[in-house]
DNA sequence: CTAAATTGTGAATAGTGAATCATAATTCTT
DNA sequence: AAGAATTATGATTCACTATTCACAATTTAG
């Protein structure tokens, strides 16, 4: 049976979207254009009338990555207005993130998505320290507010708050989903709450 | 140039530092045979008269990593008896492993290394939970001893202990090692003190 | 409605990398 | 030193995947 006829900017983001969920569930290398084509419900040929091949399709993935982090960052400095509370909001909203949405962790630590392309890992490496940067600015206005230590270096907490998501996310990767990573991301922070906040 | 004969179980050796070189530098995808086999300077078939096949490099590999890991965790509990400095030491132990050798967050990351291989998935998994159930041991006996607070969960803290060294490990490959890690795992550790010592 | 543009299809191509095998060179045994 | 065992080699096969291309179907424009 025939595919129907669809407009390219459609078909497009039909293959973002078919390549992250592929991504998320078998992981880069099981990325073939066939999977995603199939996915799609085009014949794997067909992709190439939207993308001029893989590596495009992938630069479009990455670039919706950015944004819905981005997009989850601004959310949340809306909700909330101080420190704490917006980075506990954020701290959840991104257990929420990854663990629905496995694709994450995939691109950001396999090496398949940038062997060889120089220009590719310089684009997540700016995913993620754009991503610090932002969480680095609200721990820096949480010291000015009097609600973080000032002996905190901030970059180094923002690393540290990373570091309650990464790991668990591994460890989810791993364990096929047993390690509940919302579990561990509300008992990780009231942990981390008093490593950074002042006493009182 | 014919490559001189060489008995087996050095081969073997030699095969899997050379992997592992590979994986460190160039990341899982780029290991292949053929490249293993000219690191040792041999030609790829050669390789089959050490090894049944990739798989069989793969697990050797893995068998070594854990060897490396555990070997890591015994000899800080052999230098220091407490509980804060042992989890010190393997803080900065580990920090500078990890940046020697690139192939261990590389093997732990990329799913190319289980992709459609649920046993050796489950060992990645099992490298990674023995070694947090080593760290969680530390905590509670150091919380036997009284020195960390006992209202630390165990499992809690010994992911967010690897928090302090696994971002960092993202950050210092996707950056090309411009991250500092060893910088970043000083500055992490007091604050990560603060989080699980007990106070005075 | 017709022609042009767009999108989909199947077949073919080319590149890659793992694995096999017969054969050659080397080392070991006796 | 001669034969057996071990290791190395080059050619080759096999499977897999990205990509191209001529052609068919479908939508759009005039």
């Amino acid at each position: 049976m025939r595919a129907q006829k669809t407009e390219s900017e459609l078909r497009q983001q039909q293959i973002v979207e078919a390549a992250l969920e592929l991504i998320g569930s078998e992981g880069i290398n099981a990325l073939s254009i066939a999977g995603i084509a199939a996915r799609v419900g085009i014949v794997p040929s067909a992709l190439y009338r939207h993308f001029k091949g893989k590596d495009e399709v992938l630069d479009a993935v990455l670039e919706l990555l950015q944004c819905r982090l981005a997009d989850s960052v601004s959310r949340v400095r809306e909700e909330t207005k101080d420190a704490l509370p917006r980075l506990q909001s954020l701290l959840m909203r991104h257990a929420r993130m990854l663990s629905e949405n496995r694709a994450i962790p995939h691109v950001v630590f396999s090496d398949g998505v940038y062997t060889g392309r120089p220009e590719r890992k310089a684009k997540v490496a700016g995913i993620i320290l754009d991503y610090l940067k932002k969480i680095e600015q609200i721990l820096e206005e949480g010291q000015q507010e009097g609600a973080i230590r000032d002996d905190v270096v901030p970059a180094t907490a923002a690393v540290m708050f990373l570091g309650m998501i990464l790991p668990a996310a591994v460890l989810r990767n791993v364990t096929e989903g047993r390690f509940d990573m919302i579990a561990n991301a509300e008992n990780a922070w009231p942990v981390f709450v008093r490593c950074i906040a002042t006493e009182g």
